[in-house]
DNA sequence: TATTTTTGCGCAATCGTTGCCGGGAACGAT
DNA sequence: ATCGTTCCCGGCAACGATTGCGCAAAAATA
């Protein structure tokens, strides 16, 4: 049975369309008695209005585009959880394209999200990303857009972020305290707003500690698998070499972690490791893997309501602003000094 | 800037919207001469067809809907990043819903995909369903379909499923080899067609090794977190104790191990344990856990392969099956009998 | 009773695109 | 000169729903 249209309601109760789609909206120009009669039959077949004609007349298609870079990743799989939450009980559905992490896509993807009159965009930058004039091009169409994580601060848009700064620095500070002196930061793509912040907190640490920050110590990896092989040898050739590991994302913290392991580098007697990671093992690896931790979930429900607020209040809605959400630092054996049971301590910066 | 139209095209060259529609699908009745003007117009201009008015049209909407319990778990996110793709070289873009493990969610997620015009569905059963009602109707109303990992055996209609039998089966075979005799299956909701295959693996595994199945050794548990503990306290009251645990996810693994550790039980020293999982930090776990790893992917690629076919082949598409994908035996240091180093066995079924 | 107001509803345009039909011009054939 | 073709192109309708305008009948007022 195809589905049900306003005009199949129409011809049955011998009405006009005009009449019945008023009817149906609770016009006050409609009598009640013919209010019910539509109501009713509508409840009877089960009528929805056909979101596409709606869509297509100009309104609001209630459909939100989330672009992010990959979604087979912890982070980003929580992030759209959390979008989805949101979304779901205001009304919206969420249509998810992945960039790949190529700007090239990014750009296509958010073309075909204007095409398909989504009412909003949720975005999170492509690594390779490091113009926007597309972002800016949507702003001038007065197109709703929010950015989290990956953002770019040098524009005017409502952005939802992680500490990512406090975090880095946290970590950074946690290993310089637990004596550790040649720190190396095995980070991600350096165009990333998330790169640059970890970096500067890594820095910050280190000169509050007094400790020079050398660049031999600092390797950027892109996202491919099976890279930080590599990018551990390197750090392991310098001299001095290096104490502890500050990585700057999920799979370079196991990458690392296997990479190290499979060279009978003992953590953390030999050597500290520490993660910016969403994995929901860490503390079931060997040894404990400690990390900071981002609020991923949350940063999706921020991002999606201020969204939501931007279409549904259109102008007066909360002008743009940053949101910044507190990471966690997570203390596990991996940079622990002394070996200890299976404690934990959770310091919240 | 507003999108462009065709209308705007025909205003600007003085012609009417038919004449340019047609001259933009290179139709035979177009002059050469008027083509090319109105073709390099649109380039100039940019001009992109209205996805929204295409569907409207009542031809495709070059949208599949894909909907799956949870998002932020690691076999449906591969699983989706497959699926998007196959979509994505093939033009289609994929709307994401989730079911949060609820019927009435998954009901209501394929009513708003068929109102949304998508030209088919990739579905995966939520664990409260159990009445197939509403994928009936989708049948009958001649909306492709396509299941997969959690699927409906009783319907005619294509499937996508791993080797779930058989990866239960070697999982158990596994254990009993390695001499274990009193195995306890942790699993998932009994309506999910993979819940019913791994115990009937597990019950043919044990049949085959002259082992008594016990009813009382098989605990189902949900998706929650954390409800491993109780679970795992049940069967270690069991008289005689289990010594081997038999995961069904990848949740209960990681709570297992952690309830196990946690009531200082050696692994695999006291007690095996297995996993049927897609973690990738799995061999990064303390101990490496042994599991059985499904084509998350590559059965989300499948599925979508077989989608597209079905929408653009319609009538004389290959005729609905069950596509079964291998299940690969990952045997590591958690079902070991004596510690290995950190060697791997890779055993395909 | 005549006039104004209110009530209730239909017509037609609109969104962007395509399918169907029809029509004018140019051409060759008779 | 007339007729039939072919070639190009425009007009109209339709997809499903909303909405401004207008119109008729009923109700209220003079």
């Amino acid at each position: 049975m195809d589905p049900v249209t306003i005009k199949d309601i129409a011809r049955a109760l011998n009405l006009s369309t005009s009449t019945v789609s008023r009817a149906l909206r609770d016009s006050y120009e409609i009598s009640p008695e013919t209010k019910r009669l539509v109501m009713e039959y509508a409840e009877r077949l089960n009528y929805r209005p056909n979101p596409i004609a709606l869509s297509l007349k100009g309104s609001s298609s209630k459909a939100l585009a989330v672009i992010v870079p990959q979604i087979a990743n912890n982070f980003f799989s929580q992030a759209i959880n959390g979008i989805e939450a949101i979304a779901y009980n205001r009304g919206y559905h969420v249509i998810i394209f992945q960039t790949h992490e190529s700007y090239e896509r990014e750009v296509a993807n958010i073309q075909q999200a204007v095409a398909r009159r989504v009412d909003g965009l949720l975005l999170s930058l492509s690594s390779e990303t490091s113009d926007v004039a597309h972002l800016r091009a949507l702003q001038s169409q007065g197109i709703p857009l929010v950015l989290f994580d990956r953002v770019a601060p040098e524009l005017d848009v409502t952005q939802v972020v992680a500490d990512n700064f406090g975090g880095a620095y946290a970590a950074t500070a946690h290993l310089l305290q637990t004596g550790r002196r040649r720190i190396a930061h095995l980070t991600i793509p350096p165009y990333l707003s998330i790169t640059q912040e970890r970096l500067a907190g890594y820095r910050a640490a280190l000169e509050q500690y007094g400790v020079p920050y050398d660049e031999n110590l600092v390797r950027y990896g892109t996202f491919g698998p099976d890279e930080a092989d590599e990018l551990v040898d390197q750090l392991l050739a310098q001299e001095p070499r290096p104490d502890a590991f500050f990585t700057a994302s999920d799979r370079l913290a196991l990458g690392c972690l296997t990479a190290l392991r499979r060279r009978g580098i003992r953590i953390p007697e030999d050597m500290s490791l520490i993660g910016f990671t969403n994995l929901p093992a860490a503390d079931m690896l060997n040894p404990p893997l400690s990390t900071i931790s981002q609020p991923a979930q949350e940063i999706g429900q921020l991002a999606a309501e201020r969204l939501i607020e931007l279409i549904e209040r259109k102008q007066k809605a909360s002008p743009p602003a940053t949101v910044k959400l507190p990471t966690v630092l997570v203390v596990r054996e991996s940079s622990s000094q002394a070996v200890k049971a299976s404690s934990e301590f959770r310091i919240p910066l």
